[in-house]
DNA sequence: TGTTAAACGTGATTATATAACATATCAACC
DNA sequence: GGTTGATATGTTATATAATCACGTTTAACA
């Protein structure tokens, strides 16, 4: 089975079932409890490789008998997202897994407005023209969102051309 | 009156009114109507300086019998947006009014969780390490989210420290 | 002044997320 | 083994954010 990661195609059966053992080994390390519910969770997410809303997950989770209320998936997301195993799209009020679970760091997202396939880049942190401001005014930075949005390389080829909704900033 | 502006204390009475009377002539000269819902919701987020929510500013036109249901101000809000006179902060789920209305810009944002005050700063398009990237990868950058949470000097000095709540991405 | 497009008023609905509280599970310790 | 405390889950209800649908009003302009 392919699908899109990081917008280039390539076999991920294995991906999957990769990233969930180093997820898995992780928390064990950690000492953090990697239930069933999280653990769907996070394959979930891996299977698209794109980005997906709470409550298209939860209609997963309650086909499956593992939870039918929003609390049971929101549990699950904000545990998968405390720890770095999956990062919120914040434009898109949805979610996707990490593509560097465990390595600490500050990502940014190339986001398809038209398939919602999401590419995951590192990013400095403070190091850039941003930081700088930011030290300048004496603002200190905690987290940041870098999310750029636009239209993948499949999405350009398949024709049928959407405009441009509005930008956001 | 004086209150937080980028973060840096400064009279503004007068910059509300300047900056509505700019966003007037900007709408004139595009032949935009500057009504008074819109005209109302921009200054009601210049007033604050920082970033409100649409049921929040909503509240503040009920009370004033400019409207009193969601889409009044999220027309509004549509408007000012897509004409550059405001900004989302997708982080919050709220809107800031923007600090260039009518230069065409990319903006990147400072927020303070703490009291939700909002910096811009103009931001490179395409030039950095994202667009480098995204070249690379055949995406096509069409909008960028770029939000820095953190805490700004002023609620950094006021005392009653708050961890940071866990981060986002 | 008649025509048309844009903006507004309003009620209902959908989508996203959290509060609150009861129950269950598990590990540490006695 | 039983008790205890911490963590996770189940469930009901509700809060918050955003949009749909449709009819009316207003503004621009021929």
């Amino acid at each position: 089975m392919t699908d899109t990661y990081g917008f280039h195609s390539h076999d991920h059966s294995a991906c999957i079932a990769d990233c969930v053992a180093h997820v898995d080994q992780l928390c064990r390390a950690q000492g953090l409890q990697f239930t069933p519910v999280r653990r769907r969770v996070l394959e979930i997410l891996l299977e698209a490789h794109r980005a997906r809303g709470a409550y298209e997950i939860l209609d997963i989770l309650r086909n499956e008998g593992l939870g039918s209320q929003p609390p049971v998936v929101y549990r699950a997301l904000d545990f998968l997202v405390s720890h770095g195993f999956v990062h919120k799209i914040e434009g898109l009020n949805a979610f996707v897994a990490c593509a560097r679970p465990g390595e600490d760091h500050a990502a940014a997202f190339l986001i398809c407005r038209r398939c919602h396939a999401v590419a995951e880049t590192p990013t400095a942190t403070g190091g850039g023209r941003l930081g700088t401001t930011a030290r300048a005014a004496g603002f200190q930075i905690e987290a940041a969102v870098i999310e750029a949005t636009g239209v993948c390389p499949k999405c350009q080829t398949d024709g049928s051309e959407t405009p441009p909704s509005r930008a956001r900033t």
